[in-house]
DNA sequence: GTGATATTATTAGCAAGCTAAATATAAGTC
DNA sequence: GACTTATATTTAGCTTGCTAATAATATCAC
């Protein structure tokens, strides 16, 4: 009986993240940007020069994935890459002006989307919602 | 202050999904499967001999990304394609013995995925959990 | 039957994401 | 200084996933 439960929860889950991933990365289309640039960008606007390592770290993801997606943001103007002076193995990743623009934008479109997913949901079912959630979170650690 | 729960929920589903894809699609490797080919096969082991437009919808993506699936699938022998006699555009999907045979173990790894997610998470919350989660997925469409 | 429109599937080209293997540099050891 | 190990990034090749354009067949209207 529980098993229907957890199981729709699991398929609620995937569905609502690629669902949020669908509408999500739609709007951000409109900047010419693909979702989880947004995501990188993010971290550069709370401060930029930093390396690629730092990055796959911010985005929980694999070194080549930051290959590609850096190679994508400087092709498009957004970013620029040095190499660093003293570790000439490093690349620091910075803010183009454009990249910088896009900070209040892609907000926009992000909180608008929160509101989307969130609107009919109670504040005292959110807090609960997200007590529940953290605690999947480090189920999976 | 409501903000930042709303964007901890929002996140927490983010990290949820992607980390429960590359935890599930680790064990699905040991079964010669990326993840995503199991929830095309659950189709067809309830029923095969559909045509690839049945695919889309039940996977909820776009006809290219079965094109994909189905050739690799085909490709590793675990199902086959036939073109329908009665209209020549349809190809329809068959079931290899190999991937009759996938059932059993996907079906294992997938509980024991679920109840990694779930295991600390009490009955009561679960179907309150359920409850948000639909009601969020709705909000989505 | 002919012509216009629908449907089904494919191809090309792009993105995120992965693993395995290669490259380049740095740092530690003898 | 030479050798080994560790770190940062890239390349190649695969997956799911997308859009836009194409091909092939069906169906509907006339």
């Amino acid at each position: 009986m529980t098993d229907k439960v957890d199981c729709d929860i699991r398929q609620s889950v995937d569905r609502i993240s690629s669902q949020m991933r669908r509408d999500y990365g739609e709007s951000l289309r409109e900047l010419n940007l693909y979702v989880g640039q947004d995501n990188l960008l993010a971290r550069l606007w709370q401060g930029d020069g930093i390396m690629q390592m730092q990055l796959c770290e911010h985005l929980n993801c694999e070194p080549p994935t930051i290959t590609n997606m850096v190679k994508s943001l400087e092709q498009n103007g957004f970013i620029t890459r040095k190499r660093d002076e003293r570790d000439a193995r490093v690349m620091r990743i910075f803010l183009t002006d454009t990249g910088k623009d896009l900070e209040k934008p892609v907000e926009l479109r992000w909180k608008r989307q929160q509101e989307k997913l969130l609107h009919s949901i109670l504040p005292e079912e959110r807090l609960l919602l997200r007590r529940i959630l953290k605690q999947m979170e480090s189920n999976l650690l």
